[in-house]
DNA sequence: AATACGGGGTA
DNA sequence: TACCCAGTATT
């Protein structure tokens, strides 16, 4: 393997030094000139950056500003969300889409209150325990609130190390990103490290094609109309505007196909969005 | 490794 | 219309 080819789109190898200055010099200088102001940057209170990190889930920046501050108002502290009433939960996050978040997070919330004296825990493999919580997120609570040096790859990240560091390959795997991340990780700062890449990253993909299509995770999403995700969407939004429905009234008012409502009940039962009392559907 | 999971914004 | 989004849990 030759030098030249090593700088192009080999780096199971470690970074030469001078790679490794240049990348960090580059991000940093673009971070100063370009980084973004957010809300959940300014603080570093774990409750409130959990929150965040839960609403980002496959949702972009945008969307989550209004939400975010929004939820905060309305929960303000973990032990709040711990006792307040699903449906309030589950209303309070309608727009954000992926309503089993808010089912999780309420829960990480209850556990947290329940055996850790509201306290969250500050390593990667304990948060990663908790619902709704996995490996990304686990480690970005790490570093942001806690200001870890923790490794971690989301779709930002991901798309900067494929633009910089794998240029002509397809099928590129986190396991072979990840040992970059390692490496460039500023254990001094990972925090602005960590805001510096994703910030750029998103500004990566408004210049190229999405890099994130050379992942070998990449994987395009079936459609959301006519899907089940929107049938299980009108049935929580119903059951929330008109609670204590019985299931022929909600098929009713859907006018969807009544076998695909009582499955996807039953299901909506089992993750602990539905609880039907005596023939009765209401949420929690 | 593949799927299901929400819903809105952008081109 | 198609694509995308600070991923996670389940199969």
């Amino acid at each position: 393997m030759s030098n030249r080819d090593r700088e192009k789109s080999d780096p199971m190898v470690p970074l030469t030094p001078q790679q490794l200055t240049a990348f960090r010099k580059m991000i940093r200088k673009w971070y100063r000139a370009n980084g973004r102001s957010l809300p959940w940057r300014e603080t570093r209170d774990p409750y409130a950056i959990l929150v965040s990190e839960i609403m980002l889930q496959q949702t972009q920046v945008d969307r989550v500003r209004t939400k975010y501050a929004e939820f905060l108002a309305l929960f303000p502290d973990i032990a709040t969300l711990a006792q307040a009433p699903l449906d309030t939960v589950l209303a309070a996050w309608q727009g954000l889409g992926y309503n089993r978040r808010a089912v999780a997070l309420k829960r990480c919330a209850e556990m947290v209150v329940e055996r850790r004296e509201g306290i969250l825990p500050a390593n990667e493999e304990e948060l990663e325990a908790m619902p709704g919580i996995g490996p990304y997120t686990a480690r970005a609570i790490a570093t942001f609130a806690f200001s870890r040096p923790t490794v971690f790859i989301e779709t930002n990240i991901r798309t900067v190390f494929i633009h910089h560091f794998f240029h002509d390959r397809q099928g590129v795997h986190d396991r072979e990103v990840l040992p970059l991340v390692a490496q460039t990780l500023d254990r001094r700062n990972p925090r602005d490290w960590y805001y510096a890449l994703m910030d750029y990253g998103v500004s990566l993909k408004k210049a190229h094609a999405n890099p994130g299509r050379r992942s070998a995770h990449h994987a395009r999403q079936s459609p959301f109309k006519g899907s089940n995700r929107e049938l299980r969407s009108r049935i929580l939004k119903t059951i929330l505007t008109f609670p204590e429905m019985t299931e022929i009234e909600l098929i009713t008012r859907l006018g969807s196909d009544p076998e695909q409502v009582r499955s996807n009940l039953l299901r909506m039962e089992t993750e602990g969005f539905i609880r039907r009392h005596n023939n009765r559907l209401t949420i929690g």
